[in-house]
DNA sequence: GTGGTCTAGACCACA
DNA sequence: GTGGTCTAGACCACG
């Protein structure tokens, strides 16, 4: 899998944190089966309890849905998808504008440094 | 206490942009002595060598001098800081922006997000 | 049996040193493999960790590429090889000049000197 | 005294170079008194027995006198002096072309490196 | 006291 | 197997 989990935060939110991506970024499309937990326990290398906890926890944000005897999917409901979306957007932003502050730039100075930095891009 | 250290970056980098945010956010100031090696490496909760390790670096970067049997002290060169601020600016938007295009959004897009942001928090 | 390290001067450093030699009068070819640091250490009769000093010094210097699992490798660049030649030669004879210097010999007394010796030595 | 003794070369050896050295450089001069064995010994941070080797030692080469009673003086014969300078330079231009030589530069080649290096000073 | 080097031995990621 | 990081504890030179 390539990397360990290092943080201090709780593995199963690590990989809820994953899933979340590869669905925003298209690699898990709507409808499509994740593995198995016992497969995906093996792919982490982590216990299947803490697969198992991890897919509770998305079915109950609606992000995934499972079917007793055939898996686990994402869900078919695209408003989820979209909401997540939006939701992993404004977090990174968050944490964005949180860092620039504490280099001491201000709300005005932030957004001139991102426009900056995109004119200087499209060259 | 002293924080842990979560990622899987080395402890000695993670200390380096410690140390740098110091810098930038003023709470280390020009000419400033740091703490020594042992007692920093105490602060840290880390072997001295880490520090010692961390100490060299900062130097080679000219971000502080050190000076045997008194200590090692920010840089009294104004330029270095000010080259450092705009670095870890630059570095901090790269991130975000990179982030934000995987997440699927286009320059323009990403602009209006944060000021989108902005103007929410303003309130 | 490996040669102890005499001087005052850090062992990496004169490691360095030998190295930079043996690639100056080509015994190390570019592109060629050195040592592991686990082998080099033992063939020094050294601490694997002042290897790997050694090691990353030297890549600092372009004068090696270490490869993660493969090795240390001497660089395929020849700019850095001649340069790293002239360097050599140009502290070695700045050397010699100011020992010189210091024995009460003017510019004009070193050169010479030298010649009566090669004059000598071509007998 | 700053530097200790590291290399395996007897540090009596060590020691009459150094001597040889303040004389030729004339910190040390013709008739002078050299500090007494026991003074020495204790300047050099070493076992009285191992100056008292030294002294014979610069006595055999009449470097130095010992009177009884009275103490060490360096020779009062200039030609020694000479001769002691000469021998210094020598050892010194034997050095340097054989390191030389050693980066693979043949004769013509060290001679001209050597002026070039000395007309580039002059500027 | 300070920073700098070194050893010993461990564990990690990568291939 | 490779290089890279880290800890533990030692010794050194400098001031």
């Amino acid at each position: 899998m390539g990397e360990k989990f290092h943080s201090s935060k709780p593995i199963y939110l690590q990989i809820i944190d994953k899933i979340h991506y590869q669905i925003v970024r298209g690699e898990l499309r709507k409808g499509e089966k994740l593995p198995s937990v016992r497969e995906m326990a093996i792919q982490m290398g982590v216990n299947p309890n803490t697969i198992q906890r991890t897919y509770t926890e998305l079915e109950r944000m609606n992000v995934v849905e499972t079917r007793r005897g055939q898996g686990t999917f994402v869900t078919e409901n695209q408003m989820v998808i979209a909401d997540l979306t939006s939701q992993l957007q404004h977090s990174m932003i968050e944490q964005f504008v949180w860092n620039m502050k504490e280099l001491g730039l201000q709300a005005h100075e932030i957004k001139r440094a991102l426009e900056t930095y995109l004119e200087e891009e499209k060259k």
